[in-house]
RNA sequence: GCACCCAUAGCUCAGCUGGAUAGAGUGUCGCCCUCCGAAGGCGAAGGUCGUAGGUUCGAAUCCUACUGGGUGCGCCA
């Protein structure tokens, strides 16, 4: 249930019902009609604009029109006032019997209260992580893996039907490098001794390969030329790599649907089928590119190579996609794996990157608008840098001297639950500050602890009727009677949880995790602050001394409140916690 | 040089497919502990929404130009 979607149809109904009287003329469009909740509360409890949209088309003054729509909409039992404001807006105040209402529909439908089926169960692929298999996770991918699982879960909430995915890069040079990296352990764990040269891995995360690599074949690889070893100890070390990745992200709670990889795309035809797609459409040709301009490499010669015209669908230039020397650039493979996923026919398709992939959105734009004709949209989201803070203190990271600091590192410190919310406490396209200790910190600055503590709240209040003898379980109170319930830190408490469905709704069509954290944050608010008056007026304390009716009654908000939270918790990915420690 | 992202209160940030007097937290100032937890509550002050134009009944939001910051730019993925 929405409570706006519901007004927002009476409010459609009361329109039509207006054209077929001839109040107003036939044929408008009423999608830009929107029923929202008024910036001032003062205003009312919902707003719309209806009036000032179609006065333009429907040839009349949005005040006369407002007017009309008024007097319909107050026939409805759940309008007790409308009034026209402004240049036409038409200020809603619902009865209290519908906020009364509210919290027994929530305990009844439990954290399915505010699921969408605004997706309509289309399906949509969300790629995310997809770090290459070189080493341990570290705390750009936290954002990007945590961002994207929030993101996945919130759409599946809002009724689509969503596919985890990683691409794992395990094509290209860098998995070359890596299994030479642990080639060298390998000698090492022969007593050798090694160095590592430019270029090659130094992290001890391979050192147990290296051993691995020697339990499994003893010294079959030693003083043996790179032709001999190299395939082997590749597909070794990137499928060690992978369980490392893994793990981490079970770390997290990050469960992946696919796993796909980039190497499966080699020497099965798949990348050649894509290039041929893409041919047909007349896209493929051999060209050579201009230098960029201001910042020419000085060892730039022009290069006859085989270009995609990806200009033709929005990119600035032209994208290689075969170096000079015949074999495919990084692109090719990227463009096989979004076929793959064009084919498999998803309806929609978003991509996870960090901000120094900001280069590759239009090219990767292109390629997914041409191989599906313009049919299936692409959003990729950029996750900015984290900026890691100790002690107040920038914290410098440089994977040179091996300080940089991986998703274990941080997950093991803070725990996957502050990890998680408070990277979703950001825009994704904003940068964000990760302090070890703030995050830690118990206080109303700290989002993660004042939305845990309000649930915590609700819990032990829950405890105490208990104690009392009072029964509080969900099914009970959503039968209670709530015609009590009329104080306006109550009525604001209502308010806010109607805005739940339709704030799930906002966030899933702008692909935007973090509106959950905030509105979460303002529910917990609004919660404290209606806790918080019961210390002047008693008869809003949750706990009415003797009167069973009563406290069920004030509890029965209470408990919806924690129910939207651990429905909101749950799309973040962290833990409703019921007791603060 | 070009492309993309960002610019909102002293600080850190929200701001709903364009809506009314732009909101939180923090900091500053003033009040409040006999209470179902004061790691809290109530209130005040604090803004030419980077600048200049444009579109519109209406712009922080859309368009253009500029300023300032970040990221990236052909045989690295």
């Amino acid at each position: 249930m929405n409570l706006f979607s519901d007004i927002r149809t009476l409010v459609i109904d009361s329109l039509n019902a207006m054209v077929a009287d001839g109040a107003i003329p036939g044929g408008l469009d009423f999608a830009n009609v929107t029923v929202e909740p008024p910036r001032d509360p003062l205003h009312g409890d919902m707003a719309t604009n209806a009036a000032m949209v179609l006065a333009k088309p429907a040839g009349a003054k949005p005040r006369d029109i407002a007017e009309a729509l008024a007097a319909r909409l107050s026939d409805d039992p759940r309008v007790s006032s409308a009034e026209v404001a402004g240049p036409g807006f038409l200020n809603l105040r619902l009865d209290n019997a519908v906020w009364q209402s509210l919290p027994k529909a929530i305990l009844s439908s439990g954290v399915a209260y505010g699921k969408s089926g605004m997706g309509q169960g289309r399906r949509v692929n969300v790629e995310y992580v997809s770090a290459n298999p070189t080493g341990p996770l570290h705390v750009g991918h936290t954002r990007g893996a945590v961002f994207g699982d929030a993101l996945a879960s919130l759409l599946a909430y809002a009724g689509f039907d969503v596919t985890r995915e990683y691409y794992i890069n395990d094509g290209g040079a860098q998995v070359d490098v890596l299994a030479r990296s642990v080639y060298l352990r390998y000698l090492e764990a022969h007593g050798q001794e090694v160095a590592f040269v430019d270029g090659t891995y130094p992290g001890d995360y391979l050192i147990p390969v290296g051993e691995a690599l020697r339990d499994k074949v003893g010294d079959a690889y030693v003083g043996q030329p790179e032709d001999v070893w190299l395939e082997e100890v590749r597909d070794f070390a990137t499928d060690a790599m992978m369980l490392l990745i893994r793990a981490d992200l079970g770390m997290l709670g990050v469960e992946m649907d696919m796993f796909f990889s980039e190497k499966s795309l080699y020497g099965t035809g798949l990348i050649e089928a894509a290039i041929d797609s893409l041919k047909d459409k007349g896209l493929i040709y051999r060209g050579v590119l201009e230098p960029p301009k201001g910042k020419k490499p000085e060892d730039w010669e022009p290069r006859e190579q085989t270009l995609f015209k990806s200009t033709e669908h929005g990119d600035d230039v032209d994208r290689p996609i075969m170096k000079s020397d015949g074999s495919w650039t990084y692109f090719a493979p990227d463009i096989a794996y979004h076929y793959d996923k064009v084919q498999r026919g998803y309806d929609l398709l978003i991509d996870v990157f960090g901000a120094d992939h900001g280069g590759y959105v239009k090219r990767m734009k292109a390629a997914v608008s041409a191989l599906s004709d313009g049919r299936t949209p692409l959003d990729i989201k950029l996750t900015q840098l984290v900026k890691l803070f100790k002690n107040g203190e920038p914290f410098k990271m440089s994977k040179r001297a091996g300080t940089f600091v991986t998703l274990r590192d941080v997950v093991e410190q803070v725990g996957p639950d502050v990890t998680r919310f408070h990277m979703l406490t950001r825009k994704n396209d904003a940068p964000l500050d990760f302090d070890f200790d703030k995050v830690l910190e118990q206080s109303k600055d700290n989002p993660v602890f004042y939305v845990q503590y309000a649930n915590a709240r609700v819990h032990s209040v829950l405890r105490k009727a208990v104690e009392a003898g009072v029964t509080v379980d969900d099914a009970t109170l959503a039968g209670v009677d709530l015609s009590g319930m009329t104080h306006d830190s109550e009525l604001a408490v209502a308010r806010k949880l109607a805005e739940w469905p339709r704030l799930v709704e906002i966030a899933a069509r702008t692909n935007e995790p973090h509106r959950v954290a905030f509105y979460l944050y303002e529910l917990a608010s609004d919660l404290h602050a209606l806790y918080n008056k019961g210390n002047d007026v008693p008869e809003l304390r949750f706990l009415q001394e003797g009167n069973t009716d009563a406290t069920q009654a004030k509890i029965a908000l209470a408990r919806a409140v924690s129910v939207v939270i651990s429905a909101g918790l749950g799309i973040l990915g962290v833990t409703p916690v019921e007791e603060m420690r």
